[in-house]
DNA sequence: ATCGTTTATCGTAGATTAACGATAATGGAG
DNA sequence: CTCCATTATCGTTAATCTACGATAAACGAT
């Protein structure tokens, strides 16, 4: 019972429109949407393999990349003149709950 | 077996990177985000329903509104002067599955 | 026919976004 | 140390978004 209870006051506080806006937000582009689609394939990829997939400058697609990493959907590691991104599967996971 | 397969390019089918970031991108602002949530509770509402839960003008709500139904999350149908706007729940249930 | 209520649209100003090329920064390789 | 590959950031332009007030449109009521 308290933990039934605990789960639905935990489901209630977890939405938060502002945060559901910020993530729908940044998916809200179809290069974005790619992007997340492929990493959830394939699990991790330097920003280069990106730019080969869409028809965009690498600068646009670094720009896409940080407005998903700013959304908390997206992580990138450094790993020395590269970076690594994968998705931060945590904070897909609240978005799907939030969405449901 | 063939039911299966049918199901499957179903789903491949149904998801669209443009749609779904179209949807996403309608639900890309705090007060739509709210005035989705609002129409999930009560089903059904009018535009002045919503101009008082929100501290928007109604011309800024009415345009949010017609960002919704442009995305096809919401359908609205006029009656008489006023317009009942309701959730429309087969595209919703679309989104939520395009984004599980 | 006019009035009042409700909603949509117009016009507009300011902020934000998307795209690009150019350039800086990082770090491995020679 | 210098070059190369990779990525981030800057600067810019065009487009889109957000918000508002003013106004038009629709229709029921008087």
């Amino acid at each position: 019972m308290q933990l039934i209870k605990k789960n639905i006051n935990d489901k209630e506080k977890e939405f938060n429109p502002e945060q559901m806006a910020s993530m729908c937000k940044a998916l809200g582009h179809p290069a974005r949407v790619n992007i997340i689609n492929y990493l959830i394939k394939i699990d991790r990829c330097l920003c280069g393999d990106i730019v080969e997939l869409l028809p965009l400058a690498q600068s646009t697609v670094s720009q896409h990349l940080k407005c998903l990493k700013e959304a908390g959907l997206v992580k990138g590691e450094v790993e020395g003149p590269k970076t690594c991104y994968c998705l931060d599967k945590v904070m897909f996971k609240k978005f799907i709950r939030m969405v449901a």
